[in-house]
DNA sequence: ATTATAATGATAATGGTTGTCATTAACAAT
DNA sequence: ATTGTTAATGACAACCATTATCATTATAAT
């Protein structure tokens, strides 16, 4: 019985009823998946994980919950370069996780890393600053990936 | 007659057949699209551009052409949230013009942005320095782009 | 318990992109 | 200029992730 608050309610409860949506035995298990993943899930990877626990859920409410997680901003929707999108929890009970993402281009492997230089994080909060001001442009998010070779298929060559 | 050297070759004449492609009379017309625009096309969008130029091309062509000019970097490839994968020219006959983007995730509108201040430059820099060594990984592009509302949805609310 | 309606799931449809294959065009060799 | 090799093309079909539809069910307020 991890991850509840003194009244049984999963930490993602408040936030979803918040906005007027319910909560169902498909959303609990799709959110329990995703918190469990250490992977960037596909729709379909999702779909296959929650059966188990939940077998009648369709594909279609795997799509529409993975919509409005996106819309609440407690799921992030990315796009590796292969066909489908990949999702990741934003935030979890012990709060946000935010990284960036290194991806080979080679075997595609996708590494992320939240361990930013101290430079990073301070360039970023100049920069959008900077940007704000110039474009009259108000930053909710950003996405930063780095594309190139992993060590494996580096040595290959 | 312009973007052209003393031997009649367009600027990227070179680079194509150095990696044995042959030049043809729609990858021509596609190049010429692609460079004249200033905006992000679609597939769709250049099959439509180059129609009036060369009526018999097909969209078939337009994705394989495509697909050859992004592995010669010639041509980026993004997705910007809307369904279909969006080209713009890497660099040009005047040479590189790299640049960042700022999207509406209201309108959708994209914003270009080249114009970095210097800290971005080299933070972007050690930011690289630092990840190759920590992760042994060569890294040879990046993408970077800031999301939120631009001034016209921003001054709606 | 009743009620209003958000959410669901089976299914069909959509649409951007890719595969197939016979034909054509590019270009190196002659 | 002619020929031969083969990359490139285009019409068309197929693919497949994602959406739309709609009758049914489950949620939560009353
Ligand atoms: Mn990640
Ligand atoms: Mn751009
Ligand atoms: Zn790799
Ligand atoms: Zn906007």
């Amino acid at each position: 019985m991890k991850n509840r608050d003194c009244r049984g309610h999963l930490w993602w409860h408040g936030r979803f009823r918040g906005c007027g949506y319910r909560i169902t035995l498909g959303r609990e298990a799709i959110l329990e998946v995703l918190s469990r993943a250490n992977q960037h899930l596909s729709a379909e990877d999702i779909y296959i994980k929650v059966h188990p626990m939940y077998p009648n859920i369709g594909l279609t409410t795997v799509y529409r919950t993975l919509d409005v997680l996106v819309d609440l901003g407690l799921v992030f929707k990315f796009d590796f370069g292969d066909k489908r999108a990949r999702y990741e929890l934003a935030e979890g009970p012990k709060g946000a996780h935010h990284h960036h993402h290194l991806i080979c281009t080679n075997c595609k492997r996708v590494i992320d890393y939240t361990d930013f230089i101290d430079e990073e994080v301070e360039l970023l909060n100049q920069t959008e600053k900077g940007l704000s001001k110039k474009y009259n442009f108000m930053i909710t998010n950003h996405l930063i990936q780095f594309y190139g070779l992993c060590d494996k298929c580096n040595n290959k060559k």
